[in-house]
DNA sequence: TCTGGGGTCCTAGGACCC
DNA sequence: TCTGGGGTCCTAGGACCC
């Protein structure tokens, strides 16, 4: 008898890093492994990444770091201020080890990545997975988790369920999907916050399974628009959640509190120069360029909400430019123009918007392109990139920069140079259980 | 005293046009 | 007293994600 090539089940992998920022700090301080470590906020607010340790001692994702500065002392946390270009290094690492391993790969953040597993035999999704997280922990030092599911949302379940009962890869197949929707509170869908969350409590929906199975679709679109729709239906098997394809930003801003309270408008601008600095870098990077731009300017939103003061301003450009200079003026503008004395500002931040790629521009026919700007950029651009975010900036930026955030636990350790990369051949004995490579040679 | 930053998508409602 | 209807586009605001 003939065997018929069935095409196998439609199947999601999500890899997730374990608390990828204290994750990445314990890179480099290895005896911090088993030690409670978190990472702070821009201006060291907020806890943003918690590892396992501290979270149980009751550090709570999200929560401003002065409210549980006592649990820190006593329990001696280790709390580190955000380093982004560290993390971004890292990141870059664990992807490029997924794309050596698999075809479809598709970057959902920072941390996580969707892969393709329609390809993998049935039966061997988890070993396949467990194999993907050996691979990526031993070559990067990073912990990994990766759930398995028909569709994405059910793989992102599963690769909640797998962290908490601490194991690497998870995979929900149709036969448990019942059991484990029944045990997941519907707040713990990818999808559903608090907003959504207590509108399907007010109708007596509680747990993932009672969302899946609830037949009143007019309801479900009413609460949660075609969102919820398309959220119930993943969670029935069926895929509709496209996980974007890190395609090119609508948008860019760069928005940032000040250390301090600021009042002079020569500073404000300063900030504000900085953060087109920033962002027109990031339009260059993707080959793209924009004609908006828009500036707000805020003082603190936790005080008294009567003395809370916020305004914006935007200008379109006459033809759409990456020239980080053209950008400046315009932001300093629409700072003179917005700028009020004697009030507080907190935080200042601009939006580059209608952006569209740089290949296909529209050239403005009564406006002559200085031929020596893009040399400029890209020039200012390699030197960042090789020196440090801001090098080389604009004037208009300013040199003492004072308003600048705060950020007193910033770790050093960038992978910029051969001798902050980290050693991870000594890892291997370990994992794998062979004898140990005759040098420790640097990756 | 101290409370992040950077994105996307969807909808309602207003403006405008014919 | 009665005062069109339908379509499109834009924007603000709300929701979510990491």
């Amino acid at each position: 008898m003939l065997s018929i090539r069935r095409s196998w089940p439609e199947r999601w992998a999500i890899l997730d890093c374990n608390a990828f920022y204290s994750s990445c700090e314990r890179v480099f301080r290895p005896h911090l492994r088993t030690l409670p470590v978190v990472v702070l906020s821009n201006n060291d607010g907020c806890m943003i990444s918690v590892s396992p340790e501290a979270k149980l001692l009751g550090l709570k994702l999200g929560a401003p770091v002065h409210e549980v500065r006592e649990i820190i002392r006593k329990h001696r946390v280790y709390v580190f201020s955000s380093n982004y270009q560290l993390y971004g290094d890292l990141s870059r690492r664990v992807m490029r080890i997924l794309d050596e391993l698999h075809p479809d790969v598709l970057q959902y953040s920072i941390d996580e990545a969707f892969i393709d597993f329609s390809h993998v035999p049935p039966g061997d999704e988890e070993k396949w997975a467990q194999e993907v997280c050996l691979r990526v922990t031993r070559e990067t030092g990073i912990p990994v988790t990766i759930g398995i599911g028909r569709t994405k949302t059910i793989a992102k379940i599963a690769s909640k369920r797998a962290k908490k009962s601490k194991q690497k890869a998870m995979y929900l197949a149709d036969a448990d999907i019942e059991a484990a929707l029944r045990d997941t509170p519907v707040g713990d869908v990818w999808g559903i916050g608090p907003g959504f969350e207590a509108k399907l409590k007010m109708h007596n929906i509680r747990t993932a399974w009672e969302f899946r199975e609830h037949p009143n679709t007019p309801l479900i679109r009413a609460l949660l628009t075609v969102t919820g729709e398309r959220l119930r239906d993943e969670l029935r098997g069926i895929s509709c959640v496209e996980p974007g394809e890190m395609a090119e930003k609508k948008m860019i801003s760069s928005t940032r509190s000040f250390g301090r309270r600021v009042y002079d408008r020569i500073e404000l601008e300063e900030a504000v120069s900085t953060y087109v600095g920033f962002a027109c870098e990031k339009l260059r990077a993707q080959n793209s360029v924009a004609r908006g731009i828009s500036v707000f300017l805020r003082t603190s939103a936790f005080e008294d909400k009567t003395t809370y003061h916020r305004n914006d301003g935007q200008i379109f450009l006459v033809s759409a430019t990456n020239d980080t200079g053209q950008f400046t003026r315009a932001a300093i503008d629409i700072v003179r123009a917005l700028y009020r004395r004697d009030t507080p500002y907190k935080k200042a931040g601009i939006f580059i918007f209608e952006i569209s790629p740089r290949a296909g521009q529209q050239v403005d026919l009564f406006q002559v392109e200085d031929s020596r700007i893009a040399p400029l950029m890209s020039a200012m651009d390699s030197i960042n990139k090789k020196w440090g975010r801001g090098t080389v900036r604009m004037a208009s930026c300013g040199t003492k920069q004072d308003w600048r955030m705060l950020c007193e636990k910033r770790s050093n350790k960038t992978q910029l140079h051969w001798h902050d990369l980290v050693e991870v051949r000594r890892e291997v004995p370990q994992l794998l259980g062979t004898s140990p490579p005759a040098q420790n040679k640097r990756r």
